[in-house]
DNA sequence: GTTAGCACTCAGGATCATAGAGTGCCAGCG
DNA sequence: CGCTGGCACTCTATGATCCTGAGTGCTAAC
């Protein structure tokens, strides 16, 4: 039974030196941006081996799904699952941290002009630096501390929502509000929600906002509830607002020379709800996720990979990068962690 | 005397024969994106008159800066000297409106989501209609009735500064107020300005603010001035607020197959500053203004055009298309006298 | 002033040959 | 039994050559 257990993991799993071709053939590719042969393998990476012998691994490699060949001449190219080895090794090992990140992360402390501007510009620092989009996104406002609530009445049934959180993060839009209320009542309502809202996050006191705080305006009993209905939803709902920059650098890199790749990366980008969707899915709690290629469901991204790092705000602000899946990951994933850092420290001052 | 004037005149002018070539071959080459010929122009569009005359009349039109080619023995392509005078005589006569053109409309007019989301949607929807990129921007908030205004502490000398504008516009920035202030006292000074403001445009009563309307306020007399200094630099600076859409759809056309030309397009789309610029240089104060290749002064835009028209909010908000300088112009101004009037409507309700 | 005719130019596509990178497989070696 | 050198084979990329067709400029005749 164990034996054969065994026998059947090393199907699978790949040997010591298997491994070794396919990191190198990873770091060739996204090097020189060149299919790598086995001499070139041999050569520069495993002296040891000679070209046949690496030739022989690299047909069991292509067995397994690890490469392929462009035509059969060619030579080896990765695959999704390469560059998941690949991303994996690189994960675990220290990083050196590169020079310039230094000047990068002073720009970004030293900014005052609001929690937006700030967001715009990292996604566009994120991206000149790594030759990637920049994405930010701000995910489950919820859990973001409330500082106050305001109603402006905008005539008819609409009302403009105000809700300013935490480090003065604004966010407003249009609801509707049965009854074409005064401004007067709307401001009432307002002062009650933002006294027992104020200092708390959304979620904590969702609950506590029941009849009894809106005490002598049983006469608006339903406006009362649809207005708290209507914080719910704008505050619920994932990556509401979301940020994308730097994307010139992109189309310097020699896999996006052709358009129709920029135009399915784009398509998704100037849509919200697609961007939010990824960002939900593919982020994970702590530290950063990288995504790569047709891991990712959305068609349009199959040619990219996308890294998302939570930071700052209580890790509801959302760093990330889209590039090719031919990226550079090292430089990429430090990158990525500095300036989410940094956007962690700018935040909580 | 006379005579000579007449005679220097000449040399200037073109013939109407000669407008009817070139706009002819203005019209060719948007039409086909090739380079049109002598017997071509003759054949399609000038059956009175030979190859051979037309012929006659290009070298003349060469030497004149109409038009130009590629290489000898190739057709004659315009130059925006002719795509001038071809826009100049689409705007002089009377343009079919697109059958389309109902269902963009109504999906515009039932918008409720706010102006920013409104700006961003039309931007996509005037992106898509015409395969150019679709830009808004706000200009000259100082011109818009407010709503009123709202500062917001966010500890030290930073505070949250929120102007709302007629229609739900919001607008929003951190500044500084030196002397840390409290809450209620910026919260007195925001009822002051805003009791004022409401209802009237910043630029009426700025003057208007002066020291009496913070009586019992003298203590902080600094703080009130700096403030209305504020302000005053938040709404009085061109084209605050920019927005652009449909981007995709450019990636489409032949003219953008080259990467480098829309990278360069990009880069300007990503900093606010230059289309800010752009915006405010050569929008013209009522109806379409059409700014054609390098006679937009920014590099980058060297193979656009630039297409804008004041809209809503009493013309403050500006609608604008950047594309290929071989556009459809006469679909493409249509599209855009259309959104921007279906927009104004939207607004003015 | 207009036009037909003609010689000339040039880009773009098709065809072909060649070089070079890389593979798979086999046979021999330790 | 795994590793390696050798060899025949495959396929792409590159460059040279040729040819066609579109279009021009010029000249001479109407």
């Amino acid at each position: 039974m164990i034996l054969s257990a065994n026998t059947r993991k090393e199907v699978h799993a790949v040997t010591e030196r298997q491994l070794e071709i396919v990191l190198a053939v990873v770091y060739e590719f996204i090097r020189t941006g060149e299919p790598a042969g086995s001499r070139t393998i041999s050569k520069k990476y495993m002296r040891g081996n000679s070209p046949a012998t690496i030739r022989n691994e690299m047909a069991d490699l292509e067995e397994m799904r690890y490469l392929y060949q462009a035509h059969t001449s060619s030579g080896r190219l990765p695959t999704s699952k390469a560059y998941r080895l690949y991303v994996d090794s690189i994960m675990q090992r220290r990083r050196s941290v590169p020079l310039e990140a230094e000047a990068w992360m002073h720009e970004i402390r030293n900014r005052r002009e609001g929690i937006e501007s700030l967001l715009t510009q990292v996604t566009q620092l994120l991206g000149k630096a790594t030759n990637c989009i920049g994405v930010a996104a701000l995910s489950a406002l919820e859990e973001v501390t409330i500082q106050r609530v305001s109603f402006m009445r905008l005539g008819g049934d609409m009302v403009l929502l105000i809700v300013v959180l935490e480090g003065g993060l604004v966010h407003h839009t249009n609801i509707r509000l049965p009854g074409d209320l005064s401004q007067d009542v709307l401001d009432e309502l307002a002062r009650r929600i933002s006294t027992v809202a104020s200092g708390h996050p959304w979620s904590e006191v969702r609950r506590t906002l029941s009849a009894y705080i809106f005490e002598g305006l049983e006469r608006i009993r339903d406006v009362c509830r649809s207005a708290v209905a209507e914080i719910d939803s704008q505050l619920n709902r994932k990556n509401t607002r979301l940020f994308v920059g730097g994307a010139q650098h992109i189309l310097s890199l020699p896999d996006f020379q052709d358009v129709n790749k920029f135009q399915a990366v784009l398509s998704i980008l100037e849509q919200e709800q697609p961007l939010a969707d990824m960002v939900d899915r593919y982020s994970i709690a702590d530290g950063v996720s990288v995504t790569i290629g047709d891991e990712i469901s959305e068609q349009e991204m199959k040619d990219c990979s996308l890294l998302l790092m939570p930071s700052g705000l209580g890790r509801k602000a959302i760093l990330g990068l889209i590039g090719p899946i031919r990226m550079d990951y090292e430089r990429s994933i430090t990158m990525l962690e500095l300036l989410a850092e940094g956007l962690g420290d700018s935040f909580d001052r």
